[in-house]
Order: structure tokens, then C-alpha cells, then sequence
DNA sequence: ATAATAATGTACTTGACAGTCTATTAAATA
DNA sequence: TATTTAATAGACTGTCAAGTACATTATTAT
């Protein structure tokens, strides 16, 4: 761990924009290469900085690893940010919803994440750990609060929300995502908008959804 | 590649048994490890050979990698074995194709293939190219063909047989599939269960599944 | 048997990378 | 301005792994 934070009176203060160069540069190389595949001198060089000054912030890779590759993930993975979902039209909220996370999972860091927590499944597991709670946990939470209301007011039956929450989500992470996980193919907004759709309807007849007046 | 099949009249001939040895270690290896994580040494002691065996069936560790890691992934991931499906029992065909799927999908070997082809994505397009087309594509390949039987014979209905293969499949890889590629929690056969009844059952619903008599 | 051929084993070379050491430089107080 | 404290730079070290070279051994054809 060994992340020196505090800011003694005396001495050379550090410079917070080195940390963030860092920061910013090893969670983009972790995320697009992987742990064993970038070393840390190549992070320092990219950051701008030599090793010594990384280590003097990160006592090893594995800490700076784990202390970026999980930095703030939770607000960009974050799903709704400052949409108001109106239960009352629960296939409008799906339609944001799910363009939104399906907009989210395509991008290039996102998968490039996703590949590497992974991948380090049995060896970091609290890291794993961390990251599921912090990114599908809460988007699928999120999710599940809004059917939560709908279920409430009506406009959705027969549900168990969080449930209902699992599968709409999960229907967006068939094969179009298993092959953008294996960086086949690039995204196309056409037939993204059309699996959306494909997905809202599923529910739609399922859950029977109903748009309620104001 | 510099895979020697060829077996010369003259002098010592391969040992098949250790070719054998050397590929079956080198894919349990692999999935379980990834591709960085595991040398050559390694799989060599593992294998009960040295090293220059190793390089004299496979050039590099590349190669090793890409003819192992592929090895018979297609009869591994074949679903249906055997099985003859009856499209006159939609809901019977979905429960046998689910709980099939979903072991299939908490197999070690299988989330260690994923996770191990999924962190190669940029680095090996063609593997990932003939992983994609011989798993992932195959049974979704197959389930479609099982749909397209349903809608045939009126057993399923306003179903486009591929899109509605992706839903199914898909609708099991929630949460609880992020969680096992994650390495986070044990497989849990009730609640696996349930999980297949619940994603027939939205099937069902939206696409009016129905038995019809022999 | 013996020569020919190729697989196997041992030891080596090379390079890369995690982590450290020491000198220098920048800032902040007195 | 002098002194102190710590950040930074660049060179250095030790380890580990990929790939190679050469010696040896096993097998087949003559």
C-alpha cells in the first residue's frame, strides 16, 4: 500500500500533478494492455516521471495497480447520472437505460477493464471483489430501484425487481458483447439501438408494461 | 507455428504421448493462468518434458499457446450432445439447453478459456477470431436452429430465431455469470436452477411458447 | 552391428523488468 | 540566505523467463 498522503509542513511538497499524470496514465494502460503486460517503467515514462517517483507514491505494482485500476470507477460506470427515470413510462426509463448501459459496455475502456479484472480473477480477489461492488453491483442496483418504483406504482407486473433488473441487463451482454470483449468488430449504433429495442420489447410482454397517465 | 507432424521414415519418432502430455498441460495451464502468468518452464515440468521437447513440436511460446489454448474447444463447448431436442416441447428444449448452458458456463475450464481469450483481445486477433467462432458462435448457432424448428412448427411465436437464441443464452449471464469470472463465489446448483426457470419463463411469455400434441 | 537421423536433455545466453541506491534538486521555514 | 526535509532522476542489481546450442540417446534402415 504504502501511499504517502500526508503533506509534512517541512520539505519538498509533492506535486498532486504528478500523482494524477500516474494515476491517470497507469489505470488507461492497466485497462487497455493488462497487469503483466506493461511494465512500470513504461508507465513512468508515458506519466512523465521516472520509477522512483512512482514508488515513492505506490510501494509496489501491485499497489499501484490496485489503487488505479479501481479509480473512480464507481462514478464512471455510474448509469443514470442526473436522468430522472419516470416510472410512470417504464419503457422510456428502459429506453435510457439501456442505451446507456449499452453505451457504457462498449466502451473501450470499459471492456478493456472488464478484461482486466478478469483476468485476475483467482489472483487479486479483493480486488475483484472491490470492482464488483463498485461497478456492476451498483448498476444493477440502480436498476433495480427504478422497477422497484415501477412495481410500485403499477406499471410493471409480476416482476420481482431485482430480478427483472438482472435480466434486462444481461440481455444486452449476448454475443455482441462477448465479441467486443474479444475485440472483434467495432460497435454499430444501428444495430445497438435495435438489440435495445429487441430487449425493451422482452420485457415489455413479460413484465407487461404500462405506461400510466400523470 | 513450426508444428512437425511429419513422421519421417528415418530416425527416432515422436513420442505421441508426450506430444499429448505437452498440449493438455499447456491448456489446463493457460486457462487457468493466462497466457503471461504461466512459462514455459513450467508447463514443461508439468508435462514431464524439458523445454527443447517443448520448442522442438512448437516454435514459440506463442504458437504453443494458440494450438493448445484452441484444442478442441469445439467438442468442449458443444451443448446439445446427443440430445435430440423435440421443438413440440419448446419449454422442455429451453430447460435442457439452459441448465446445459449455465454448467457449461460455471465450468473452471470454461471461465478460465473466457477469461484467458478475453485478455488476449488486441494481441491475438485470429485466436480470438477461432475461439468466437468455434464456442461462443456454435451454440448460439445451435440454439437458433432449435428455435427456428419451434417457430416452424408454430410451437413459438413473432420470434426472429437468432435474436431470440442471443436473448436466451444471454439472459444467464447476469450478475451471477460476473461474479464467477470475477472468481467471487462458489456455484450454486438451486439457485442456478431457479435461475433457468425464471429466464423460460420471460421467454415463454413474450414469445408464447406452447407444447403441441405428437 | 552400424550408420543415419532426429528427438530429448543440460546448460547457456540474452533481455526485460521489479525494485533499490545514491546523488541532486526543489521548496519551505527560520 | 542558510538549513532542513523530502521529492526526483538516473544508474544499478538480481531474478526470471524465452529461446538456443550442443551433447546424448533412441530408433529405424541397411
Amino acid at each position: 500500500m504504502t501511499l504517502k498522503t500526508s503533506t509534512p509542513s517541512r520539505g519538498r511538497p509533492r506535486d498532486p500533478k504528478k500523482l494524477e499524470s500516474i494515476v491517470q496514465t497507469a489505470k488507461q494502460l492497466f485497462s487497455e494492455h493488462g497487469f503483466e503486460r506493461i511494465s512500470v517503467d513504461e508507465i513512468a515514462r508515458q506519466a512523465g516521471v521516472t520509477k522512483a517517483t512512482v514508488y515513492s507514491y505506490f510501494g509496489s505494482k501491485e499497489a499501484l495497480f490496485g489503487a488505479t485500476v479501481l479509480h473512480k470507477v464507481r462514478e464512471e460506470f455510474a448509469l443514470g447520472e442526473g436522468q430522472t427515470l419516470d416510472p410512470r413510462s417504464p419503457e422510456e426509463g428502459l429506453q435510457v437505460i439501456g442505451k446507456q448501459f449499452l453505451s457504457l459496455i462498449r466502451r473501450d475502456d470499459v471492456l478493456g477493464a472488464h478484461r482486466t479484472l478478469f483476468s485476475c480473477a483467482g489472483v487479486h480477489p479483493d480486488l475483484c471483489e472491490a470492482f464488483f461492488r463498485s461497478a456492476p453491483f451498483m448498476v444493477h442496483a440502480e436498476v433495480t430501484r427504478f422497477f422497484e418504483a415501477c412495481i410500485e406504482i403499477g406499471s410493471m407486473k409480476n416482476a420481482i425487481a431485482a430480478d427483472a433488473a438482472d435480466q434486462f441487463l444481461s440481455l444486452h451482454l449476448g454475443i455482441g458483447h462477448i465479441k467486443a470483449m474479444l475485440g472483434l468488430g467495432k460497435p454499430d449504433p444501428a444495430e445497438d439501438d435495435r438489440l435495445v429495442q429487441r430487449n425493451i420489447n422482452l420485457i415489455k410482454q413479460a413484465y407487461d408494461l404500462k405506461s400510466l397517465p400523470a
